[in-house]
RNA sequence: GCCCCUGUAGCUCAGCAGGAUAGAGCGCGAGAUUCCUAAUCUCGAGGUCGCAGGUUCGAAUCCUGCCAGGGGCGCCA
């Protein structure tokens, strides 16, 4: 927030002074030492290079023309050219001032513009439950998509159900097996089948509600088994996500692609431009002609249709026909090689290729007793996201998930998750927002009318810590802008932390509520703007702000 | 072999659109509660930023090569 002001000034004088620079970029940054200043610039040194002229020079003129600014106290130039800036704090205490009037609102930004985002997440196949990589994703893509609609896009949240193709075939297959297998008969149950034992449940299923079952065409019994697994696992994901406080706009059949012939029309048209070839039967993309290592099959000589094809003819929906401005794909990282392809497919369609994020999330590594585990879906092996929140709870698991950048893997260790202590960071925030929830209550015990704390004279605030925490709340707005234009729900989680550290320390070694009603009334006004960020923040991530705990 | 990600304190990780003397949490050691929630706080020990070059006034950060770990290279999804 101080920080675009401060550019914006820098911006202006650089434009009378230097307009052939005017475009130039430059760094506003928090220096590390204090007695480098609130804010610093490289401006100058990088001015330096380009003009010839010797940076303390340059620094001198943007002093002169900044002298005036009554946001800082005062302006230093320093080592080789920096420029140093030391805030006035009456801006600080300004600002908690805004935050109490802006409550839930404050830290949002119009960065968006209103773009509208169509982001993807999760979209497992619906061939068994949700297991903890799954959860990554989820936890993942609900907090971009709220962070993003904080910071002015227009987000609208999809599950992409991949309702067809080979796999819910062997689904399928899986489960008519296991019915065959209930009701007597002998069977061999082949190693690429479904082993879970939720395939079992499924069989018992199908058996109450077709009761002849096993005397349909076996085709005809093996669609009725596939549709009634995909009914039911996907109500089992849905169920789990809804647990996990994750809402979709829309859940998109893959199959209804086909049902409408999108796949056959977009297919047609990279067709035209002369992009597909006939070999061996098959149906290709010259995907190597757009940066792919090589071109790719989209109908298979069986005559079906790959998985690829229906993502051109998605991805061709969305950005054509529903006009999103950009769209984020979240995958596991195991789909990388895919990323080629498909922004080839959008090349090949005249689309705009960075229109396209495509956000691969890492391994998620259980740790359960110093053991990692392995997981597969096929093989039945998996821990379970249910199974997970259970132990755990949604908002450590959304917690830790969040902690980490999607291109780092993440070590989940279950006991310290599971640990309500000091080892447990998402408790360390939610804590400091509890205590002040009690301080307000204590206040009111005591006769405070807690609307007064709105009308606080926050010249009281001068102690070291209460400055350091002013200014602590004023960066809120830049952490929403870094997390939104870097994906980075993680640096909110950071940022929790070091607030909430700071508000710690402040109330162990200041009273807030003491002799002097000015003054407490003060302390009361920033506990709440502590209050309101953190509660802001941690809505983002989609965790709970107690009152209590 | 090729492609992507990762390598910073004992452990888990910030810092990386170059910037001034490398940070946090956990763990370890020592302490704090007659007082607003001790799920808190204070102090301490702990580092060849994987290795080697290069670019630069300046590199943990950018480039190249190498090493190590993970993932991917199907008419699978």
């Amino acid at each position: 927030m101080i920080k675009r002001r401060i550019k914006a000034l820098l911006k202006e004088i650089l434009k009378s002074r230097f307009p052939e620079f005017a475009e130039l970029t430059f760094e506003i940054e928090k220096p590390k030492r204090a007695d480098h200043g609130d804010f610093s610039t490289n401006l100058a040194l990088i001015l330096q290079g380009k003009t010839g002229l010797k940076a303390r020079e340059i620094a001198g003129i943007f002093l002169e023309e900044l002298k005036k600014e009554s946001l800082f106290q005062k302006i230093e130039i320093a080592g080789p050219g920096f420029i140093n800036f030391w805030i006035n704090s009456n801006f600080y205490r300004e600002n908690l001032k805004v935050i109490l009037k802006e409550k839930e609102k404050y830290g949002s930004l119009d960065i968006g513009k209103g773009r509208r985002v169509h982001i993807e997440f999760v979209s497992a196949n619906p061939t068994g439950p949700l297991h903890i990589g799954h959860g990554r994703g989820a936890a993942y893509g609900d907090a971009l998509s709220r962070i993003l609609k904080f910071a002015g896009y227009e987000v609208f949240k999809e599950y992409y159900i991949n309702d067809r193709g080979t796999q819910m075939n062997i689904l399928g297959a899986s489960v008519y097996l296991r019915a065959k297998e209930l009701s007597g008969e002998k069977i061999a149950f082949p190693e690429d089948y479904y082993q879970g034992e939720y395939i079992k449940d499924i069989a018992k299923e199908a058996l109450k509600l077709y009761p002849n079952l096993l005397s349909l065409e076996e085709e005809k019994a093996i669609e009725l088994c596939r549709d009634l697994a995909i009914k039911m696992i996907l109500d089992d994901i849905r169920n789990d996500l809804e647990n996990f406080r994750v809402h979709y706009d829309n859940w998109y059949s893959e199959r209804s692609l086909y049902e409408r012939g999108l796949v056959e029309k977009v297919l047609n048209l990279i067709k035209e431009r002369g992009y597909i070839y006939e070999k061996e039967g098959a149906l290709w993309f010259k995907s190597s002609l757009f940066g792919d290592e090589k071109d790719r099959v989209v109908r298979k000589a069986s005559g079906e249709w790959t998985y690829f094809a229906s993502d051109i003819a998605y991805h061709y929906e969305k950005f054509v026909k529903r006009k999103y401005d950009f769209a984020i794909n979240l995958w596991g990282a195991d789909h990388h090689g895919y990323v080629a392809r498909l922004k080839g497919a959008l090349k090949a369609l005249d689309i705009e290729e960075n229109r396209l994020q495509v956000l691969l999330i890492q391994m998620v590594n259980l740790i359960e007793g110093g053991e990692l585990k392995s997981m597969s879906t096929r093989r039945g092996e998996y821990v379970e996201l249910k199974e997970l929140i259970r132990e755990v709870g949604v908002d450590a698991v959304r917690f830790i998930f969040l902690s980490r950048s999607h291109d780092s893997p993440l070590d989940f260790d279950v006991e310290l998750a599971k640990k309500q202590s000091q080892e447990n960071p998402v408790y360390y925030v939610q804590y400091a927002h509890a205590r002040v929830c009690s301080l307000k209550e204590k206040a009111k015990e005591r006769g405070y009318n807690l609307e007064e704390i709105y009308e606080a004279d926050l010249t009281k605030l001068s102690e070291p810590e209460e400055i350091e925490i002013l200014k602590k709340l004023s960066e809120f707005s830049d952490v929403i802008e870094l997390s939104a234009l870097g994906f980075a729900p993680y640096k909110i989680v950071y940022y929790l932390l070091e607030l909430a550290s700071l508000f710690h320390e402040y109330y162990n070694k200041y009273k807030i509520i003491g002799e002097d009603k000015e003054l407490s009334l003060a302390r009361l006004s920033l506990s709440e703007g502590c209050r309101m960020v953190i509660n802001n923040g941690l809505r983002l991530l989609g965790v709970s702000s107690p009152e209590k705990m």
